[in-house]
DNA sequence: ACCCAGGCGACGA
DNA sequence: TCGTCGCATGGG
């Protein structure tokens, strides 16, 4: 199957921090599993190209196809500065990914790296998960995880956070949190739902609420999200941005990557 | 050696 | 309610 999506870049929506379990394995070819199921994808200019007339559905929902980024980026451009950091990477899109495991990625993700996060979460699904096929491994439901322990945990070598890791499992498994229902909840009431996990604060709630929930209020606030606002936009969220503030959010913090910017 | 990484919980004032 | 500190691990 081919798909013309224009003003869009795999590479820069796989890469921009917002998942981490897919790889490159040649020039703007894409490798990584979606709904339990090994995806390759690759881009050629506007064409989007993957294998399995069956995948369309899944693909069309990951990416969030059928969102009207232009619309959205033309809102954007009013303000100056957005449209200078959207300009800087506007192929980015938000994804729909798979509540679980945008929850157990980002509690990882805690005071953490990129690097060192991707290779924490690939032992989780090795360890814990089902093989799909070579070495692609599905990630693993909570239902299927339920009795593990913080030994079973060890071989992560995730730190800290493996009682976070934990709490998370044992409560979304119990049905003390549902992450169906999160979906039926007020942006409000859905945050402070995640927020009962322990290692789950504001940020971790936000960041799983817009990538597995697409929740567009959310506006995640790490340590380059806090800087950038602060230098760049006076810590306020530009007005045209109010609808969609966590798509741009994603321009943002990549702007702010590119930019480097530091404390002084 | 030292510092930091897509933060958070515990603790004290 | 607000500031500060320790936290596991690994790369620069």
């Amino acid at each position: 199957m081919e798909y013309i999506i224009k003003n869009f870049s795999l590479y820069d929506t796989l890469f921009c921090g917002q998942c981490f379990r897919w790889e490159e394995t040649e020039k703007n070819t894409f490798a990584g599993v979606v709904a339990n199921k090994k995806i390759i994808i690759k881009q050629q200019g506007d064409k989007i190209i993957f294998d399995g007339d069956d995948n369309d559905k899944i693909i069309f929902n990951y990416f969030d196809l059928h969102k009207d980024y232009e619309e959205i980026k033309k809102q954007f451009s009013k303000d100056e500065t957005l449209f200078k950091a959207l300009q800087t990477a506007p192929g980015i899109r938000v994804l729909r990914q798979e509540p679980f495991e945008t929850l157990i990625s980002f509690i990882i993700s805690q005071n953490n790296n990129i690097k060192r996060i991707s290779g924490i979460i690939k032992r989780f699904c090795e360890i814990f998960g089902n093989k799909i096929e070579d070495d692609f491994y599905s990630f693993p439901s909570p239902n299927a995880i339920k009795d593990i322990t913080q030994e079973d945990l060890k071989p992560l070598r995730s730190g800290f956070r493996e009682k976070y890791i934990l709490d998370a499992i044992k409560k979304v498994s119990s049905g003390e949190i549902n992450l169906d229902d999160i979906n039926f909840l007020s942006y409000q009431d859905s945050k402070e739902t995640l927020m009962k996990i322990k290692g789950v604060g504001p940020k971790v709630a936000d960041c799983v609420l817009l990538y597995g929930y697409n929740k567009l209020q959310a506006f995640p606030m790490d340590v380059w999200m806090k800087r950038a606002m602060k230098v760049l936009f006076d810590n306020k969220i530009p007005p045209c941005a109010s609808e969609y503030a966590g798509i741009a959010q994603q321009y943002i913090f990549h702007y702010a990557r590119t930019l480097n910017i530091k404390d002084k």
